[in-house]
DNA sequence: GCGGGATAGGTGAACTGTCAACGACCTCGC
DNA sequence: GCGAGGTCGTTGACAGTTCACCTATCCCGC
């Protein structure tokens, strides 16, 4: 018996592809909704989302890169395509040169405004109507338990 | 009180923000670990897998295609970069004259099977480490009871 | 005040995925 | 045998991501 055998018992291995099935499923199946719904990208969505809830649509660049885990040069061309959109604008920070705002336009308010019931309303259709409360409360735990213990992991 | 309310309970954010940050830390770190440790994409990782495991290192294109619950296009262009790469060769159909092989070449066989074991290595050490058996058996019915709830909706 | 390291942000190239349109071929009814 | 509609696979344009590298600025000890 190994401590680390070479592959997954057929339990894990089954339990493994379901969730990547599902969880690509259902990523798929939202972004491509919040994309003919809106006309918007899920990135766009996800922007703006956490920079009108959070920032009130005004947020440091990264400041908004953190909340959304992403690196900054994914921000950075984000915000480039999105500027190109008129959803947001940039604007300079006068206490560091170095600094930048991303500001939410008017169109950016509005896009979000109408994006985010029926976006809502797709992951309650899609996801959450599929588990009891019990269910839905036993995989916030699971998921926080694998957070938690990537977080200890090297790389 | 409202058959669809137009937000989330607060229990149900937070479910649904654990599940979603978990899900993307997990696919991104792995993904990130393949390319590193073998050179190839992820996406070359899981065509050679299937296309090794299932067809034995050759398939009809749609097969696999279905197999991994792409479109097509998606499996025209990934097999066209892997061609460019060495890792598959595309073969002529003779019972039918749309259709194609594909085929894993003897650096592709190589390349899956120097990747495999370090990859469900990473698996175990990022995801089935961080939960007991039975947390896993309940993610896996979970993620089965979405699945089928979401092919019973449209769209 | 100044030099070095850290931080904020940008940029170009290469890669991946999606969408819509296309040509080639098959199949089945007439 | 031929035409309609489906299937197989390709292509081009474009949106998004990553990686490596770049500049400008800030902070801090000396």
């Amino acid at each position: 018996m190994n401590a680390s055998p070479r592959w997954l018992t057929s339990e894990q291995k089954a339990a493994w592809d379901s969730f990547i099935r599902m969880q690509e499923k259902l990523i798929g199946r939202l972004s491509r909704r919040v994309q003919a719904d809106s006309g918007m990208s899920a990135a766009d969505y996800l922007v703006l989302a956490k920079l009108t809830e959070t920032g009130r649509g005004r947020m440091r660049f990264m400041d908004l890169a953190k909340l959304l885990e992403w690196e900054k040069s994914r921000m950075s061309h984000q915000v480039a395509r999105m500027v190109k959109r008129g959803l947001v604008a940039r604007e300079e920070c006068p206490e560091d040169g170095r600094g930048a705002f991303v500001v939410a336009t008017p169109a950016g308010h509005r896009a979000i405004e109408e994006a985010a019931p029926t976006h809502v309303e797709h992951v309650r259709r899609l996801f959450i109507n599929a588990l009891t409360p019990e269910e839905l409360d036993t995989l916030a735990r699971i998921s926080d338990r694998v957070l938690t213990h990537m977080e200890k992991q090297p790389d």
